[in-house]
DNA sequence: AGTGGCATTGAAAGCACTTACATTCATCAG
DNA sequence: CTGATGAATGTAAGTGCTTTCAATGCCACT
């Protein structure tokens, strides 16, 4: 094989070889312009034949797109790569990957550099080299400045799981807020009164005091006053929710139900449960979130939240937007959820019985907001 | 705030600014060319006053260079991305982005595209549309075909996680087999003799291959013979593990000891062993791989499979690649692997003994082979 | 035959950079 | 004093594409 410094095929080859211009190429393969279907064809001829792509990079300069979408995450081993112990992070980006790739959008990942700090932050930086189009940012904390300023400068974003309120942003997730009264409700519903939360995670994270504040709210509804000490700070360990019903229970009076923030922290509740004999669901009853195959496996009552289909809405929004010539007031996309009742709630019967709350009957309802602009 | 066509800051505005040319511009800001102090700090003042960030298409055109690197995995729901239960696909991508963001790569995410088989291969699309300048593959399968593509157009390719022995292509990973070998190794000086094997997933992976055959050596050189009814084909479940046990120990001549292919499989032996109050190490001896947190808690004997090292090393070999101008043989990278015994292969005694073999000491090797070209 | 209209196609101007090469100007050896 | 040297800077070509606008040819219709 002659070695040569071998240039990738261009649009100029495919000209020459078919014998026409290269904007008639253009047209041909970009269908932007009539071509004669005799030459058309002579053209994709040629360009199947020489395995020809247009260079992204020519292109973008041009067209200024790059294709490109960047799903900007916090650090991959924090607090959010192992929510719901494993596989939330595959399903998210699953979810994206499938819509992404329909539509020829690449995938580009990208977190906070640790420890860093002085540098622009990657994101900025990506966007002033134009190296993207739009980006989803997944579980931002409260610290919103790289948001605000991306949102002022009309950056194409959309915001994935736990999205300040109170910015006008694109957003797609659950109603954290609400499915947690709804899961309080549930207990509430079975008559438990000392009801204690355990948080997810640090409570800078907007789904956690999401879920948190929802948690309240039911209680306060229902007449109850809130406890300090029945609410426990947890994190992505299954321990996490070990040593929350350890120190729950210790209590002067202990609750009689928990909501835990997710899955994992309620099986260590179990793990719990089973070591000191506690009966669940008669002693303790216990609640939970993300219906992941933890729940399933063990049990557990847990109301879903698909990654799945949250990362799958979050791209189509965000596509959406890309295609969009005017502005347009922010939309906050919400996925519903459904809870599932299992018999960590609810007297063991023998198999868990049918969901109370089916998420097929549900329907995505969309909520839109005013925009500055 | 008034509202015009928004254009980013060019080269052509710095230079303008700065009352200077813009090569001047760009070989101040690139160092490529002596400019002088003065005129130097100028044009940087501007630059920082401006943001100004080059544009990433327009430079790509020139220099042939997108800094972007792609990570193609299997389908992020398939075996892999559950790989270890938790957290291997962030613990493989934060060793590889910690590199790239160091060196301002950017990092691309692509798998094989559902039910598309007629297309073009999404990687290959990428490639001809010159989107990107190296690629890294995690785990394939057998099938090279992709592979022996890309080699043979020498495209920059590093091979993380299971690469086919016969190609010559530059690899990152453990190495399966030996490490397979090593812990069967270890049942057989404690003396069994009837040892079953559970192969993490389908043998197509080369991962599950590889250790099948190190498994599969051990017993050779110990002199005894190979049992088809003692390999058993699991996945990424936990319940495969149980299966697997449940499936052996029915056998006439049960065996007395099990290579887990992944920790998760041995949790799932374990959860099978307890309910049936089989004793773990008498009566049944338990060793496996990636030594993650599972293993960890529950005592199981493991030997580490480090993939934020082999990710690191695997995108830092990448790179080199990159700014190599010569050819030069293709390189097998092994990272080191430690067996960290536990109760499950030994008598229990109280708590887990220092390692016998520790992940500390040893040293990467690096083999190098020819290539062709 | 002349003319207008339409469907195709081609020529050329960017897009924002890098880089080979030319230019300038001061300095210094002869 | 002159020409050579070399550092600093500028000029312009080229990167592969899209897109505007002009040109061409063909046909029907007058």
């Amino acid at each position: 094989m002659i070695k040569k410094k071998k240039r990738a095929v261009t649009i100029k080859d495919i000209a020459r070889e078919a014998g026409v211009s290269i904007s008639t190429v253009s047209f041909a393969f970009n269908g932007t312009a009539p071509v004669a279907q005799e030459t058309k064809d002579r053209i994709f001829e040629v360009i199947n034949r020489l395995n020809y792509r247009p260079n992204s990079a020519a292109r973008g300069l041009v067209t200024r797109k790059t294709n490109n979408i960047c799903l900007f995450t916090p650090h991959p081993t924090s607090d959010f790569f192992s929510f719901s112990g494993n596989g939330v992070f595959s399903d998210l980006m699953q979810g994206i990957g499938e819509v992404l790739d329909q539509k020829d959008y690449n995938l580009l990942i990208s977190w906070d550099t640790v420890g860093h700090k002085a540098k622009t932050p990657k994101l900025i930086r990506l966007i002033r080299e134009q190296a993207m189009d739009g980006v989803l940012i997944c579980l931002p904390s409260q610290d919103s400045s790289i948001i605000n300023e991306l949102n002022e400068h009309n950056f194409p974003l959309v915001i994935i799981g736990g999205a300040d309120k109170n910015t006008a942003v694109n957003t797609v997730d659950v109603d954290n807020h609400e499915i947690s009264y709804r899961v309080t409700r549930h207990l509430l519903e079975l008559g438990h009164k000392r009801i204690a939360f355990i948080s997810p995670g640090q409570l800078e994270f907007l789904v956690c005091e999401d879920r948190l504040e929802g948690y309240k709210e039911a209680m306060s509804d229902a007449g109850l006053k809130l406890r300090d000490d029945y609410i426990y700070i947890g994190d992505e360990t299954e321990s996490s929710g070990y040593r929350a019903v350890e120190t729950f229970l210790s209590l002067k009076e202990p609750p009689t139900a928990i909501v835990a923030g997710r899955d994992i922290q309620a099986v260590g509740v179990l793990e719990y449960t089973k070591e000191h004999n506690i009966a669940v669901p008669e002693t303790l009853a216990l609640v939970s979130f993300e219906n992941s195959q933890h729940a399933e496996k063990h049990g557990i009552t847990s109301i879903t939240t698909n990654l799945y289909e949250i990362g799958k809405e979050g791209a189509k929004l965000l596509i959406k937007l890309l295609n969009r010539k005017k502005e347009r007031a922010a939309q906050n996309m919400v996925i519903p959820s459904g809870l599932v009742v299992r018999t960590s709630s609810k007297p063991s019967v023998s198999e868990p019985p049918a969901p109370s709350d089916s998420t097929e009957e549900e329907v995505t309802r969309v909520r839109t907001r005013g925009r500055k602009t």
